[in-house]
DNA sequence: CCAAAAGTGTTTCGTATACACCCATGT
DNA sequence: ACATGGGTGTATACGAAACACTTTTGG
């Protein structure tokens, strides 16, 4: 129960990490470990907004609590305002106890962001709240409207992962193209052809080839490549589209 | 000054207008024309929102007072939630006055919308407000951030119009394939090919030619072509990316 | 030497681009 | 007849797509 919230608009956010094989989303307990209520219900990560907050430093507190992480790629991809989304259940009453605030309305501003899902680190809300990873395609049941929220996260995602480079906020600083080539398959549900996306790729003035490979592992090792973000921007007046 | 309004959340509409030669917004005056207020203050048609209203609502809600029009297309494209965007000169005192109420922080969600110009009506409150079309090359100094509103709308609108059939909301129903391709021009800044440009147009399956052609010019009258939205849906699930 | 994934070239086809003149209409 | 914008075709270049085998490493 945090001082100075404001009690009409909340943030929550869609984080995204990739695990190697396909997509996933931060889900968080409704209630933590230790409260009455040991149900098994729950939600994104999200939070009423303190009353001078920006919502986008919101966004970057919540994700802070729950991943140990700083400056986290976020971007605000759209706004649930139906007046009766809290209506149902009981998880109305639940926000009202949490907050010790009179609710009437809340509009909430979603977030999606993308962190390399081994950066993250415990804390002690995810602790508590046993942040965990599901994969996109088997989110169980969550509170309010919050399977809308990452269901219409995830279209905005898959827009506009075709025209700006932010598969390498899900890929480690160092990767192989192969790898990122699952990551497209992951999130596109479609798979590509090899050589040809190789190609497409190496072509990429901002994508820069190591002298390093792979370690460690039970086959020829990758060489490995990183995304020089310098270049990128530098190039991005001709509306680059990336990959189809 | 409304019943029920609620004074954390507003919605402020960038109406676009493409009068057959350069893209247009809708501006209107501060203060109605009879008030004590003469100034030549001039802002974006929004307002607070209703208790229980919903954003999208509240939109449609403003446009119709203000055009006339209903069914308008209507697509939120940002908040605009800086705890200071409403401080500075006397606009907040202006804001309290007309509302009525304690006004603290306003977070205002941003639509734009786009209207055939000509189909545009007068109404009350179009008329008392002075409502204008303005084009967006040279507009001019608007209260709290409404300039900043129009930059990033824009920015918005160029990137979609790329990707989706907007275009043909500013249009009048029955259009020249020239005149679609100015209003591309304006909207892009950029100038096309003719005959590559009624290549690509043609090819697309659903502009329909019809067997009519402009009246009253004073030169050869242009065919007429109509958007078939059915056709249009049918095929997107191929993210047909549009013209470049 | 075997398993597992990395890496490599060529051909074909469609679409993008560049470019200049004649046509139909109203006045 | 003339002024104004409407309408047309071709050649070239580039990128997208399809497709199968060899290489390198660790175990």
């Amino acid at each position: 129960m945090k001082a100075d919230l404001n009690p009409h608009i909340s943030v929550d956010c869609v984080v995204f990490g990739f695990d190697g094989n396909e997509l996933n989303v931060l889900l968080i307990n409704r209630d933590p470990a230790d409260a009455s209520h040991p149900t098994g219900k729950l939600k994104l990560p999200g939070d009423l907004i303190i009353r001078s907050e920006m919502l986008a430093a919101a966004a970057q507190r919540i994700l802070t609590e729950f991943t140990g992480l700083h400056d986290i790629y976020l971007k605000q991809f759209g706004i649930f305002d139906d007046p009766q989304r809290l209506d149902s259940s009981d998880d109305l009453e639940w926000l009202r106890n949490r907050s010790g605030l009179s609710i009437e309305r809340v509009v909430t501003v979603a977030y999606y962001s993308l962190v390399k899902i081994n950066h993250s680190i415990q804390t002690d809300l995810s602790i508590a709240y046993h942040a965990c990873w599901y994969p996109c395609a088997s989110i169980p049941a969550l509170i309010f409207d919050h399977n809308r929220i990452i269901e219409n996260g995830m279209e905005v995602l898959r827009r506009e992962l075709l025209t700006e480079p932010l598969c390498f906020e899900l890929l480690p600083d160092k990767f192989a193209i192969n790898q990122l080539q699952r990551l497209y398959e992951a999130i596109l549900g479609c798979s590509l052809d090899n050589r040809n996306f190789r190609k497409k790729i190496q072509r990429l003035p901002y994508i820069e080839p190591l002298n390093e490979r792979q370690k460690g592992v039970p086959h020829k090792p990758a060489r490995l490549h990183v995304f020089d973000n310098e270049k990128y921007l530098l190039l991005k007046k001709d509306h680059t589209i990336f990959i189809l």
